[in-house]
DNA sequence: CCCTATTTTTAGATCAGTCTAATAAATTTG
DNA sequence: CAAATTTATTAGACTGATCTAAAAATAGGG
């Protein structure tokens, strides 16, 4: 009963990376248009309007012309599936294969598309069912469930003792930048001060005795946790079962999507 | 000096895999012809006509109409890369993510287009640099070097003792058969009988009481080495190091290619 | 050496994904 | 609100990889 209701329709990785563009736009709260999700995946608009009428038609997403497109269930779903894999991926290179969390992106960028479903649940159980990622991105689980994020970004702070729960910026040079200065997933830092008119954030890491001066704009990739406010470089984690940048947070409230 | 004579030249999955196959045919001292490359890649013999010119224009290798391609050094070279990720990528998903003999074939094809060099790289050495894929197929060296194969087909063996060194088939409902009867890589056997007209072998593995009969055709793809004639099952292999289907011949007299 | 069968190449098309340049719609602003 | 600016679509083209059908070359058998 209700037999071919789930056909494989499989599609091309790069259709896989434009539901990827879509989800990561929609999760911003911002209108997936066109030329948005051009500048994401570094193609000509024209090429992305071409795109999202033949997603559309396959029943991938929704598309207003002049307006942009939006994801069904079904590419929802595809999208998900994706970002699952792909930090899967990144945290598999970069606890097996001993990758930096600056290298582990571009490399999965290419491998989500290329493993099989049954590479992807050997690396999970290997990895004993990640939560995070390399950069603390939860890592959606096997039926497309995903973590609710209620993290802060650092732009937005007060001043005051966070942890750092994610940073969502693949670039290789910013992030191996971030790690010379001690700051990753799970590093305690106090935010000292915000100068003003755009001005760049005063923080204090807990490793790393010198203060570090970051760019707003850079800011806005990091976000963090409040912490009970505490002497800076003291307060333990709420809880963080184990290695590296996994802070482990349990699914509380884990939604549907 | 000499600064760009090694361009990178990057080429795409199709290319890397018509390269191989040529590499094949060529290994098997056969014609790589436009249709013998077409039935191995399983495509037709116009797009091999058309593909094996771009190939000689890019300088892969020559191309004679009517006669079929020869790699270039450079094409070998390729080609020969192709293969060394090849086998060492089914190792892996063999020896680290648990696949059987019969599942890795089908995911290397894919991965051996898709990961870095440092991938490769560091699989290498958390395999610590095997000698041979779970076929027993040898694994060609970092700077392209290829251990010489001095083994004998089975279908061309005289009854007596022998060890099992390769198993030249992909295909995973043969592996799976062969599995279950005990033969692979360092199993010792005897050949007991070869029926004629094409006939038959007769085969006892040391493991598994039963006698096999295997057709001839099988017996094409299994690759012996012959052993000191002894009463079966009790010589020990040459050496043999480790785990798994390494029968771990070093590479005496290892040649180029 | 001719005729037939096989192999190979040529010709012409298709499909996915991309581009640039031209046009059109939507939005912002004086 | 009309003009200017920005955003999006349309039109036309290209590349890589593939196919089918027709034509041509080669190889074998008498
Ligand atoms: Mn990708
Ligand atoms: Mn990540
Ligand atoms: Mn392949
Ligand atoms: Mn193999």
């Amino acid at each position: 009963m209700a037999a071919d209701s789930q056909k494989k329709a499989t599609v091309s990785s790069t259709v896989e990376d434009y539901l990827k563009v879509v989800l990561k736009i929609e999760d911003m709260k911002q209108r997936a248009s066109t030329s948005r999700v051009a500048r994401h995946l570094d193609v000509a608009d024209a090429t992305v309007t071409d795109m999202l009428r033949k997603l559309k038609k396959v029943g991938l997403l929704e598309y207003k012309p002049y307006y942009g497109a939006t994801l069904t269930r079904k590419g929802r779903q595809m999208a998900v599936r994706i970002l699952r894999r792909h930090r899967l991926l990144e945290m598999f290179l970069h606890q097996v294969l001993g990758y930096g969390w600056e290298q582990v992106h571009q490399e999965a960028e290419r491998l989500e598309h290329a493993v099989s479903d049954l590479f992807i649940s050997r690396i999970d159980a290997l990895l004993d069912f990640p939560a995070q990622d390399p950069h603390g991105e939860a890592i959606p689980d096997a039926r497309g469930f995903r973590q609710v994020e209620d993290d802060l970004c650092l732009s937005e702070a007060e001043p005051g003792s966070y942890s750092v729960r994610k940073v969502t910026n693949s670039d290789p040079e910013f992030l191996a930048y971030l790690d010379k200065v001690g700051l990753r997933p799970a590093t305690r830092l106090s935010l000292q001060e915000k100068a003003p008119f755009q001005g760049p954030l005063k923080l204090l890491p807990e490793s790393g005795r010198e203060p570090v001066y970051l760019g707003l704009e850079a800011s806005r990739s990091i976000f963090v946790l409040p912490l009970k406010d505490r002497p800076p470089a003291s307060a333990p984690l709420p809880e963080g079962r184990a290695s590296q940048g996994s802070v482990g947070r349990p699914g509380r409230g884990a939604g549907k999507e």
